[in-house]
DNA sequence: AATTAAACTGACTAATCAGTCGGTTTTTTT
DNA sequence: AAAAAAACCGACTGATTAGTCAGTTTAATT
């Protein structure tokens, strides 16, 4: 058939771990969906977790790979180009990003690892957080916080118009006031 | 002994479920960490779906009885007494406010009952925010949007704390900041 | 074409799971 | 104090689980 039976694996695992769970997905289920036997799934990985983990690094790389830097020199419209390209990621592919939010908070992903997880998905966070510190445009806040702050309001905005995006008529301009007051309340006001 | 072995069932399902996880913690070793026999658990709880979710609603009810109300007329000094109040009680309790987080994002917890568990939580949430849009103070971002952003941040604060509480100065300072940094961003911008 | 290696199969296993049940202890009611 | 009810016990069960393994098919190499 068209595709490996290691990525028919990755994509079954997806589909079910986001309707039912990770724990609550069984390998043989994995196995029968993808159309493969058990021995199979064991072949290409060695455990079930190696699985999960398999299947968050690709998809991070899928991230992390659309992201559209713009080439503006101001850090602010890099910021909102980066934003939005994570957003229309997120609204393209609500299952790939759904497993990212189910995977945070399972215990599949061990807290050594955690800290791990968010530079490398952001990055470029801390770096851009770091500069707007030190120019005086943020709020005195610890980088780590204002890096949560910025994250999840990123991630609130893809869940919310995942659920709601029919209700919404400029679907645009709420990502864009998502943007604003994410970054509005992070301006000094000193 | 001092306690019932009901409140004990619920206390060693809480410690578990945060260490372990939900789906992985088992009926017997619940009932075994609650010096109590497996058949003693499933006749306080007709199954662990029932355990799980009378930990929820005892958990919400403490946190909603924590809530200290000031008596002051102003909105926002109304909502910082909040903010205030969930932080430190989410602070006192790190592993029930944990277990919020978690049984949040778990299967567990079915999709038709999440919105309702938000506005039982922070059912005022929802008329401070309608209240600041009908009088112009707020960007006129949908309410549902609003009041996830604010919960979030919310739960943002209390997980950072919870983690880095020994390296701030001063929290009581980094409480207010973050009150700030929400809001801040939601002030009508016209 | 022959040899080797890699991918694949599915019946099987040992362990673990949620939940049951017949019987015992404790508490409450009369 | 007797009777009734509620709480409690823990060995047990049927179902499900992750993972194994001896053998088969397919692909790559020589």
């Amino acid at each position: 058939m068209s595709n490996s039976k290691k990525q028919n694996l990755l994509d079954a695992a997806l589909t079910l771990f986001v309707a039912q769970g990770i724990s609550e997905t069984s390998t043989a289920s994995i196995a029968k969906h993808a159309g493969v036997a058990t021995g199979t799934l064991f072949h290409h990985f060695e455990n079930k977790k190696v699985l999960v983990e398999a299947l968050y690094l690709s998809l991070k790389q899928e991230l992390v790979a659309s992201l559209q830097l713009s080439n503006a020199i101001n850090s602010n419209e890099q910021a909102l180009s980066v934003w939005r390209s994570v957003i229309k990621w997120g609204l393209d592919n609500p299952e790939k990003f759904s497993f990212f939010t189910i995977y945070y908070a399972s215990p599949w992903l061990e807290m050594d690892f955690k800290q791990g997880v968010l530079n490398s998905v952001f990055y470029f966070l801390t770096e851009y957080i770091e500069l707007q510190k030190q120019q005086g445009n943020f709020v005195a806040l610890p980088t780590d916080f204002i890096a949560m702050h910025i994250q999840q309001s990123l991630i609130n905005t893809v869940l919310y118009l995942s659920h709601e995006q029919a209700n919404i008529l400029d679907v645009e301009k709420l990502i864009d006031n998502s943007f604003n007051t994410c970054l509005f309340g992070l301006i000094c006001r000193n």
